[in-house]
DNA sequence: TTAATATATGAATAAATGTTCATATATTAA
DNA sequence: TTAATATATGAACATTTATTCATATATTAA
């Protein structure tokens, strides 16, 4: 039983095919405005890096400072500075300052939720 | 009450630092093997493009075909293939042929989830 | 079989990205 | 003030990535 195919000639996309018209309709209503996809997308980009994603997985259990995640993770206080000012810019990180020692902890619990829910993904 | 700074000499990491060893120390023990790190990073960074996400997106509503996601998208049949490939790969979709149609889906409901998720990130 | 349709794939090119290095800023100690 | 420490940042280079184009595969119709 599958879907009659409709010759479709559509306004935007001027390209005569068989596709399914109303399916595709029903997505565009659905569709998430261009700005949320940009943010949503930048999110998961900024934690599809293994550095990163580290970076926040360490973070989960309480706050490091960047000399922290540098040994944590071997490498250099600056490249782990770049990382971490990426992640802010998205406030999935923030800071606090303590004499000259800058702390980060996770910024929201959306992050750990998203972190433990990819978890899960790879796991099962 | 900031916690007492500890001279680091670290076998790993040669350098001498005033850093958090403890901490740093329950980071590596609490830390996601590398294979698990590589496998999520690498959902969070094919989700992490607007194309994908888009298409992930859409399909939360039901099966689409590779035509009806060019339409939708306003894109080439190729390019989207490619997409697909690559969420294919990482078992975020599935398909199923009916003749020469491929239908696509999402493969998991962890997908969703994410998708879900990073939505109420970004909207809050 | 041959032709047509739907999709997949490899190569190529342009754009984006991660790390390094050098330098700048901010805080504290002297 | 000057020196030292902790972190941030801009530029540069090497690698990765998204799209396009040409071609290949799979299915159906004739």
């Amino acid at each position: 039983m599958s879907a009659a195919p409709q010759i479709c000639i559509d306004d935007d996309f001027c390209h005569v095919r068989f596709i399914h018209l109303n399916r595709v309709r029903a997505a565009r209503l659905a569709k998430l405005s261009g700005k949320e996809t940009a943010k949503m997308a930048a999110i998961f980009k900024v934690l599809g890096d293994p550095t990163r994603l580290s970076i926040v997985s360490a973070l989960r259990d309480g706050e490091m400072c960047v000399c922290d995640l540098a040994a944590f993770l071997k490498m250099t206080e600056s490249a782990v500075s770049h990382h971490l000012r990426r992640l802010r810019d998205l406030s999935l990180v923030k800071n606090r300052r303590d004499g000259q020692v800058l702390y980060y902890s996770l910024d929201d619990d959306h992050v750990q939720a998203l972190v433990t829910m990819a978890l899960d993904h790879v796991r099962e």
